[in-house]
DNA sequence: GAATTTTTGATTTACGTACGTCAGAATGTG
DNA sequence: CACATTCTGACGTACGTAAATCAAAAATTC
């Protein structure tokens, strides 16, 4: 079996409550002693029962994850997912709170970041805004003791322990080889649809896509990037006009999200021209649209596995302990319409 | 707080002791107070601490994984998967032993299948092959109440529980339309190794390649399949003789394992032909192969989500709970040289 | 209605850890 | 050396559940 506290203080020569004291780090302990016991603790390998621990301390984990109030499907599902968590709360011992916030505005993220009583939080996930604000903000409360991890897109320069999301440079490049071999050698103009360049993960995005574009797919140009906010209305207006005033485009790659917007304007140009499309994030929309033959490749990030990663590290965080990397590694799911799930 | 037995006892108005009896079906309760009892159950929502439940009852889990022997990298990366979840036995509680067995023979797994003490076990995982005896074999066990999953390659029509692994009709269509796409409209064969037609997970995926590619690429005509029973030499002399004897070959669709012997005859071809080539399992050589540009796409299913699932999978169901159904599905990931973990 | 069997209750110990109290020992200070 | 201070040990209770014992109550049988 598994050493115990027991153990250590027999092997130590000293006494369960000291074995406590060492082990939960308060005060009253001797230097010598305590190196002693934390001698014997290596010796015998000794390795806290988490569970039986949680137990006695009844233990609660209250994290908070503060989430844009976005209008698409992907963000639905994000929230959806953190819901799901929530419902699993009780055998996870986590209290988790959802705080709202505008999307694509610092100063309000900065505000839910700073509403936070930093003793009565174990542990916050965010969907981060690059910007100079957010990044001190999030500073603070790392600071202040508080494990942080960003969820979706990222804060680089930031003491933030963690990033559960995908490598979206990556993801542009996997993007831009998809389209650029799906065409095969034909020549032509590529529109890129973005969300707003105001969030890392979108100008990530378009970085990969472009250098990759430049580097191995000449024959194809890249249009400058339409922004449509992630909002199903606009993409629509944006790109029909596009499409409308430019014959020469054969391939969208839409990065954003609000892909709606996108699949109608495709929809009502559908019979005239053939072009190639990549979008991100598997919703009912792009689904459909994958399965029609509309787009011709979706990359996706799985928000259920963003959610739950984030919930594990932030718990292991709060507790000090390890994890298993390869778990927590986001990957870029790819989907033609033959692997749906 | 959520609700604990003492609440089901002052619910039901009885004691401590027959709450105990009903939750863990022990005799010596009438119809009518096991009723009640439940009832109080259902009506404040008790759920069992499993942690607690664990600690008082010192549980174990112990585990059997029946592996192939088989020479190649994929077969490597799961045994090391496996050894890599019983270094965290301790703080899992699981107890997992690994049965290696010869590749192939149905017999052998048979026999390792039936040698398992049915009391002393609380669920087996096993790399399937697709033969009437192994059928029986798997029946036997879960008629005899071992929780019995299914790892990499399922055996359906049995009584199993459940299956870890990729769909992998789905994943021999994605292959085809992969290769088809990027073959853009040209013409010409296309040439499929397979390790064994004797596993299930290799005739699926040849059964979803041929369908997808007869339905959507009629310009690209499929020879016979070879079989180089994962086994690199074989690979080898069977892919050089093939692209030696017909120089209308410009695909190639690896769906099996032994990709070392398929990398050193494309190299030493190279040159000379262009090849789309699409592989499955990301190993230390396909990888190299896919930067180099040797192969254009492997297609992959992550062994350390096979493993851990197959674990979560076991454990939950010795225990009757319930899983997160999207944490368990294994997903076909799609590598091209630029989203490389 | 007595004897027997079955069902139920009350109580205890245990799992591994956390945490508090109190007394006593060791150490340090003057 | 007396005293204050710091360490340490012994012990108890708690977390939520499992499991066992023994006595008491209820139901069943004859």
């Amino acid at each position: 079996m598994r050493p115990t506290v027991h153990d250590i203080a027999a092997v130590a020569g000293v006494s369960l409550a000291t074995v406590d004291r060492v082990l939960n780090q308060r005060p009253g302990v001797r230097g010598v002693t305590r190196q002693r016991v934390e001698e014997a603790i290596r010796e015998i390998g000794y390795v806290r029962d988490v569970a039986a621990a949680n137990l006695a301390k009844g233990r609660l984990y209250p994290l908070v994850f503060i989430l844009p109030a976005s209008d698409n499907s992907f963000m639905h599902g994000l929230h959806a997912e953190v819901r799901q968590a929530i419902g699993r709360a009780s055998s996870e011992r986590t209290d988790i709170r959802i705080i709202e916030v505008p999307a694509f505005v610092p100063a309000a993220l900065v505000a839910a970041l700073d509403s936070l009583a930093v003793g009565a939080t174990a542990g916050v996930a965010l969907v981060a805004i690059d910007a100079p604000e957010v990044r001190s903000a999030v500073d603070r409360l790392v600071a202040a003791g508080v494990p942080v991890v960003t969820l979706v897109s990222d804060l680089t320069g930031t003491s933030r322990h963690h990033y559960a999301g995908v490598d979206n440079i990556a993801a542009g490049r996997t993007a831009a080889r998809l389209l650029g071999r799906f065409l095969g050698g034909l020549e032509g103009d590529v529109l890129t649809l973005a969300g707003s360049m105001l969030v890392r993960d979108h100008r990530e995005r378009l970085e990969g896509f472009s250098a990759l574009m430049a580097e191995e797919f000449p024959r194809l140009s890249l249009l400058p990037v339409l922004e449509g906010r992630d909002d199903p209305e606009t993409a629509n207006r944006l790109i029909s006009d596009a499409l409308s005033n430019n014959g020469r485009i054969i391939g969208i790659y839409s990065l954003g999200a609000g892909n709606r917007g996108l699949i109608k304007a495709l929809k009502e140009r559908g019979a005239q021209r053939e072009l190639t499309v990549v979008a991100h994030e598997l919703t009912e929309h792009t689904r459909a649209a994958l399965k029609d033959g509309v787009i011709d490749a979706v990359l996706n990030q799985d928000a259920g596995h963003e959610v739950r990663s984030a919930i594990r590290v932030l718990k292991a965080h709060a507790d000090g302990l390890g994890l298993i990397a390869a778990q927590e590694r986001i990957r870029l799911d790819i989907f033609l319409k033959d692997n749906l799930p």
